[in-house]
DNA sequence: AAGTAATCCTGATCGC
DNA sequence: TGCGATCAGGATTACT
């Protein structure tokens, strides 16, 4: 469920509360989290315990810190339901929580000492990556070098993601949400920058038009920012930041999660039309069957 | 090689 | 009340 918005969210949150501090311990609940980090809980362990946090950095739903003096860094994934959460020691143990990091002081006086990973259905986790260079040339960690840039990326410009889609042969969704194509697309706002750009999901990627393709781009950094300004999206308060509140741009959704509503559009064309949802990846498609026609 | 289906995972919810 | 089935879905893995 965390998209860009919400893993953005949770990266200012780590930005604000962990800059500059050292990890004096790692506690690790659940080797689970751990899985994509190969070597095993106690190396991750070891060779994070006394490096110090470097700025966060994000590319799609892939978060990362740096760290001083070592050419890898903490990876974050929070896949369907993990959380960051900035907690202090004597707070109670959350059901989920999967790993723990203490935290040494802090500039600001009232920090909490405490990062931790919270995950429920373990699609999420943490793992140590060194730092390469993408084909694009920023530096990212090794496990994220075949993720392509976000939206919110200079290097993302209309031609770019023009050519994006002409290269493949799939349909226009599926294209969103393949992270190796653009990053950071996930079903909610998959589904409303769908709708904003009157598009069916089937709608083909290798004969999509220019202008079509720039109104995508344009409709998913609309929503985006607009969820990012609310905080994020949140159904099951799963999603939450890193001081454990959800946001609130659900109420602002016109698509995704709407069956059985008036698409808002159509209303205001005095037209009246119901969202309806269909089953597409194994997924729910959210979509108006009269402003957004299946391509025949 | 590229595109797509299968898989992992837990908890809430639903129908009987 | 209990229990099996269904749903939620991001990213990797395994196929075709």
């Amino acid at each position: 469920m965390p998209e860009l918005p919400e893993v953005e969210v949770v990266r200012r949150g780590v930005d604000s509360w962990a800059v500059g501090r050292s990890v004096e311990q790692v506690v690790v609940h659940d080797a689970r989290s751990l899985r994509r980090h190969a070597p095993g809980p106690e190396d991750f362990a070891h060779r994070l315990t006394g490096q110090q946090l470097q700025a966060p950095q994000r590319r799609g739903k892939f978060l990362w810190v740096p760290l001083a003096q070592v050419p890898y860094a903490l990876m974050i994934h929070l896949g369907m339901s993990g959380q960051v959460l900035m907690q202090s020691a004597d707070t109670p143990r959350e059901k989920h929580l999967k790993v723990t990091l203490d935290l040494g002081e802090a500039d600001v006086e009232v920090a909490p000492d405490q990062l931790r990973f919270v995950d429920q259905r373990i699609f999420g986790g943490m793992q140590l990556s060194d730092l390469v260079q993408a084909p694009d040339g920023r530096t990212v960690p090794v496990a994220a070098v075949h993720i392509a840039p976000d939206p919110l990326e200079d290097v993302v410009t209309d031609e770019w993601f023009f050519r994006a889609l002409r290269n493949r042969r799939t349909g226009l969704k599926r294209g969103l949400l393949d992270q190796t194509l653009i990053s950071g697309v996930g079903n909610i706002y998959a589904d409303e920058a769908l709708w904003m750009s009157q598009l069916h999901y089937a709608r083909p990627t290798a004969t999509i038009t220019r202008r079509q393709a720039a109104l995508v781009l344009e409709s998913l950094r609309t929503v985006m920012l607009a969820a990012l300004d609310a905080g994020g999206t949140s159904f099951d308060a799963l999603y939450v930041n890193v001081n454990g509140a959800s946001g609130y741009f659900d109420r602002s959704l016109h698509a995704y999660g709407q069956e059985g509503q008036y698409c808002s559009r159509c209303l205001d064309g005095g037209r009246e039309s119901v969202i309806v949802r269909e089953k597409f990846m194994n997924r729910s498609s959210y979509l108006c069957p009269q402003c957004q026609r299946r391509p025949r």
